[in-house]
DNA sequence: TAAAATTGGTTTCAAATGTAACCACTGCAG
DNA sequence: CTGCAGTGGTTACATTTGAAACCAATTTTA
């Protein structure tokens, strides 16, 4: 117990979880909502996952990497990135070339299809964030991104220094 | 174009996609994170699911529901809730009686195992949920609580009006 | 009161995902 | 140089997940 409960534990009033209440739930739901709607106007227009298109937004601003600066940049699987810039690959939207300095490293960059659908996508996105933040308020948006910076720097601690108790 | 734009698209300065600061990408990270942490502390110390943990936070509440209850309640998909439902009876941490007056409905309820279950990790997740919001000044708290509301509203309406555009 | 349509719940099948093993290459220690 | 630890990336396999088909019981409706 990290708190410290006056109380002794068995004769506290129990106090249920709600659910509806619960952070770590709503986060979830939330996040799913979002995604999979999006995820619907991605994969219905241009037959793109989620991680593909990842893929492609960090590729449309930095040129260049390799599928591990992807890993790093975007904190995705290996395999995930593996598998998304081989689909990619398979339908002209990225090139891999080979690293002359490094044969084992493949440098990716957009096509120019990849990159018409890229910017076809990027105000798409844009779209959807801007609806989801349209009913927000300025300074709730401030608080947000705070707030988020703040649940992550947590829950990041959490994978670092191992979970709780 | 449902925000009225004086600029003629093509010369505007192109802003890339700033993935990092992308809500539906943060959503994610942040979301992803805090389940997977969590779900591993469920796993390693009860074999719970996070749907199945899920199903008993609802139960420990709310008893006598069916499985069609729990669907509503936690806006989990139906088979999701099916599995969870027949991995925790076999479990013995619920019971399924049957529902006399619609032989189709199953009556569920935490058996007493279960709830010992649940009570001992009612506060596991309360613990974690602290630990979230022990970033964040009450303030804050109130900031997100809202906001997430409001964010939830705006998900809702394109499930249910369809996507944008 | 006999279809027809609906609802509760499970099963089946295919696709998405994660883990671990794996190859090919590099770079460094001896 | 050779050997061998580390890195970039893919493959294989097991597990999870979701969509759709499905069965059984119930309600509707004609």
């Amino acid at each position: 117990m990290t708190t410290d409960n006056h109380f002794a534990q068995e004769t506290v009033p129990r106090d249920d979880l709600l659910l509806e209440k619960f952070l770590p739930y709503r986060l979830s739901v939330l996040s799913n909502r979002v995604s999979n709607a999006i995820a619907q106007a991605y994969g219905t227009r241009f037959e793109l996952t989620i991680p593909a298109w990842r893929v492609m937004a960090i590729l449309g601003r930095f040129p260049d990497l390799s599928a591990a600066d992807l890993v790093e940049q975007t904190a995705m699987d290996k395999v995930a990135i593996s598998r998304a810039v081989s689909s990619l690959f398979k339908n002209d939207y990225i090139s891999r070339s080979e690293d002359p300095s490094d044969r084992r490293r493949q440098v990716l960059n957009l096509t120019e299809l990849g990159r018409e659908v890229y910017e076809r996508i990027v105000p798409l996105a844009q779209q959807y964030e801007n609806d989801l933040m349209s009913s927000l308020s300025p300074e709730e948006r401030q608080q947000l991104d705070s707030i988020i910076e703040k649940l992550m720097g947590r829950a990041q601690a959490w994978a670092e220094r191992g979970l709780i108790d």
